[in-house]
DNA sequence: CACAAGTGCTACAGTGATGTGACAGATCAA
DNA sequence: TTGATCTGTCACATCACTGTAGCACTTGTG
């Protein structure tokens, strides 16, 4: 059903700038009856279970195919941010809340754990400052990419700025 | 009273990871009755204000004593992010919802100008890239106090290493 | 002590969202 | 066309939060 993709990505949309958005209204603006949506999930915290899910999966492909762990340094760098800036295009969820659910912990946990990794090799070859506070750069990364997501300019041009900005900073 | 002060710094931590917290889990933490709320604040919308507006009148208070029209450059980005961090701290507001309201935005736009106004002089006199995307810096520098504020250290600590990480980033 | 102000507690009406049921109409495959 | 599945709609119970009212109790000040 095109429908039920329709209401995730709506639903995603809407839940990003108001979390108390109501199934009434999300089911409104995905041009779907409110009873549809209870057909399709049980309650309310399963519908932003699947939310959150359809994002992991796609933050997972992305993570796939920049191959973190085989290509260049500043090739695969570019390839995750650039993936991950479309990811929150489409899927810009922020349901902080939901990272409190083990499932979605442990899911969510096993990819950062894998661009955690790829920034310690980072640093081992040499591309980032290794003196820097435990996870600062993981962290710092993850806010450039919600930043640059937000930036009114192509995914690519987008992730260029984020890479620069991370790398060498906005100092002359 | 010192209970109103609790009531809007207890409010403010609790609605920064959860927007939805009702009145009587703010006045439980707070260690207040439900009532006593309603008694110095005639709505729900009333207490959001007056928190935001706190967090507004300390953010002020911040930008005022950074000096950031006449100290030189780099002594005033470090005093302001000292100073916003530990605003950050005390009064972690997330309520985005309320950039709606036309008082909030009016005052809120003073702020942020006079920041903007900063980071222009900074960059005419040297210390940041020139050609940035419009309003870049600013952004950045937000995202990066956020960032910064949930950091385990102290706020000069905490701002030594926002600073640093803003005009250099974190690459070798 | 006495008075005033503030607070806690119980109770109540109103509201909006959640979740469920039943039925009618639409859609699609055989 | 017929049967099965999906959807829209009206209806209903439930629940949590909001906002208000009245009364009893505590606290501080003269």
């Amino acid at each position: 059903m095109r429908n039920l993709e329709t209401v995730l990505t709506t639903g995603a949309r809407m839940l990003a700038d108001d979390p108390t958005a109501s199934i009434s209204a999300i089911a409104a603006a995905a041009g779907v009856d409110r009873r549809t949506v209870y057909r399709r999930f049980a309650s309310r915290d399963e519908l932003l279970f699947a939310i959150y899910d359809a994002r992991l999966a796609a933050v997972d492909a992305a993570i796939e195919s920049a191959r973190l762990r085989e290509s260049p340094v500043p090739v695969a760098l570019h390839r995750f941010a650039e993936g991950i800036i479309e990811v929150n295009r489409r899927w810009p969820v922020e349901l902080t809340r939901l990272r409190t659910e083990p499932t979605i912990q442990e899911r969510r946990g096993r990819s950062t754990a894998e661009v955690a990794a790829f920034l310690q090799r980072a640093t081992e070859e040499g591309f980032l400052r290794a003196d820097l506070p435990d996870g600062w750069a993981l962290r710092l990364l993850i806010q450039l990419l919600h930043l640059a997501s937000n930036e009114d300019m192509s995914a690519p041009q987008a992730a260029d700025l984020l890479v620069h900005t991370l790398l060498t900073g906005v100092g002359t």
